[in-house]
DNA sequence: TTGAAAGCGCTAACAT
DNA sequence: ATGTTAGCGCTTTCAA
């Protein structure tokens, strides 16, 4: 037997928590009665309806939803997944995702659904299918494929419902959402390659798929120049502003052959920024930096970013979209959200 | 009845989410042993539980929280509540109070808690109560408690098991887990007096509690050293970036009458910063800037920013603690974490 | 229009 | 060591 106690969580001496039973008893119906009520069924007599209403607000009773969703089979909780680098036990912490988590949460809220956050090994993104399985959530929404690809097929094969936020890759079995990350690695290069620069560096690590795609925009618009690009060029930085600073201090101090950089994150052009001038060259004179996202506070940093703005509040609602339309049973591709170049200092006009 | 579909969730052509009586069968046992053995009961045959946990593992069967929740009386989940400004639609996005959030996550995962995320009208509250009421969640968390003292203070009285992040404020019923908000203010007070600036401004809008604090350490130093506070050095702008641009800006363009300005957030310095440099004076060669947060981009703006560290690691693993506290029916008070000022060149030693 | 009763998936007291 | 049974709080069929 559950306990006995009048306190349903264990916590000495507070109220037990109100049920259809006790508004039933003081209404002077039946639970049937109360439940019909409760839910405006045309069923119940309409003064009755009013009197059992009027009894549970005032009691300030809420329906236990556990037991409402086991009854009824159903679930308006969704996961949401941002996984992070356990090796490093560092977090992923980027403002990007962390704009979007919020952006999912209205769109969640927006149309009645929970939300479940929590974090997952980034090499293990095949975890994230235990809330899906325990039940507590109707489907899964990650933040990011990272380079799991191939477990992200796996878990679509095997019918879980999921979302993923990223680029569109070849032969893809799940349903992802994400910015034009081709057009964004364009519309960067071919501005640096407008204000008349060059040999345009390329940082961020394409191993990542929405990297990966903005690389091939980068060198798309360069081959269109006439131009070729150069390997010696690409410094697949990590996303980790702990591992990345090394990283970015040593390339830019190694090579001054270079007149513009293009990352793939506003944080990575925020690093940037800070080792050329250790390395004693000027932004955007020198070096024209373009980072990749647009996140809250890249309009205030010095210089201001130009940056690629990334269709955050557009994000949440299209990755519910896409889940609830997958549970509906619609077969939803993936979707390629527009981006544009968000002019500012770094990357100026003139 | 419930949907007889084959389909527990409506998604067409699934298979089944199994359950214990599946595995039951399978392995020519009672569910009870099934429920015995997955619980690693001494009570069932070693080898029995040997095997019908194997097979629960092939099987990938996960078990249905909903139901063992609806049957223990307990639920492992915490509703972790972020205000918002809902006049202006404009989000809580501030990255201290989102790595908080990370903070939380990390903590609750320790101890095998889930965390339902939401947003709640910074002028409601106590809308936050809903979680706990339906079930859904056995306490609440709430990050910030903006304007809404009294609004805390009938949460708790309800009994709402509730934990607060934010200042201690006399007469307070509810319970908080904060920075020590007197010490950070007269840390950083103290520290701009060291340098020799004399006229320092303070930044923040003091009706919130956390900024209150911080007031009054900013004001005991200055009187320690023999200062009065002169309250036309007292900018109470808001939190959010698309207000407090524009306050700052006319502020730092109205008057040049001091040498060093103390923001009671890491992004109110950054626009500090920016408006400072608009109206012609020079950080920090002109005037001193010193943030609060020590939020992780701090050290990569420029210049990079000296503030007040507060403790986000241990926040999650404190505030939760106090929740569980609560919980088993402790009685206990709010928490004081300490704080440091973090060194670095907005408001350099020299 | 209302109430009695069954059952959602699980656990545990009670039997064997 | 294992099975039978009751019941967590709710919704809904069925009977009245």
């Amino acid at each position: 037997m559950p306990k006995s106690k009048d306190s349903p969580d264990g916590s000495a001496g507070e109220q037990r928590r109100l049920q259809m039973v006790d508004i039933a008893r003081l209404a002077g119906v039946s639970v049937s009665t109360v439940s019909r009520a409760l839910n405006g069924s045309e069923l119940v007599n309409a003064e009755t309806r009013q009197r059992v209403a009027e009894l549970a607000r005032s009691l300030n009773y809420s329906i236990n939803f556990g037991a409402r969703n086991l009854r009824l089979q159903e679930n308006k909780t969704v996961a949401v997944v941002v996984p992070y680098d356990a090796k490093s036990r560092q977090h992923i912490s980027d403002p990007f995702f962390l704009s979007i988590v919020g952006s999912i949460a209205d769109a969640l809220t927006d149309r009645g659904y929970d939300m479940l956050l929590s974090r997952v090994d980034a090499e293990r993104l095949d975890l994230a299918s235990h809330w899906f399985d325990s039940g507590k959530a109707i489907g899964v929404i990650l933040i990011g494929q990272w380079r799991q690809h191939d477990q992200l097929n796996d878990m679509a094969a095997r019918k879980l419902p999921l979302v993923v936020w990223g680029g569109e890759m070849p032969q893809q079995l799940y349903c992802s959402v994400g910015g034009d990350n081709v057009l964004g690695g364009a519309l960067a290069t071919r501005h640096l390659l407008a204000l008349g620069r060059r040999r345009i560096a390329f940082v961020g690590d394409a191993r990542l798929p929405e990297v990966w795609l903005r690389q091939q925009g980068y060198q798309q618009a360069l081959q269109h120049a006439g131009l070729q690009a150069d390997p010696a060029l690409e410094l697949p930085a990590a996303f980790e502003p702990g591992v990345a600073t090394g990283e970015l201090r040593e390339f830019f101090a190694a090579r001054r052959d270079f007149d513009a950089v293009f990352c793939c994150s506003d944080v990575l052009a925020l690093l940037s920024i800070q080792a050329l001038r250790a390395a004693g060259r000027s932004v955007p004179g020198d070096v024209a930096v373009i980072g990749y996202d647009d996140m809250p506070l890249a309009a205030y940093c010095d210089p201001p970013l130009t940056t690629v703005h990334q269709p955050v509040a557009e994000a949440g609602a299209e990755l519910v979209e896409a889940l609830l339309g997958q549970l509906r049973g619609e077969r939803a591709g993936p979707r390629t959200l527009p981006v544009y170049l968000k002019l500012r200092e770094s990357a100026p006009n003139t």
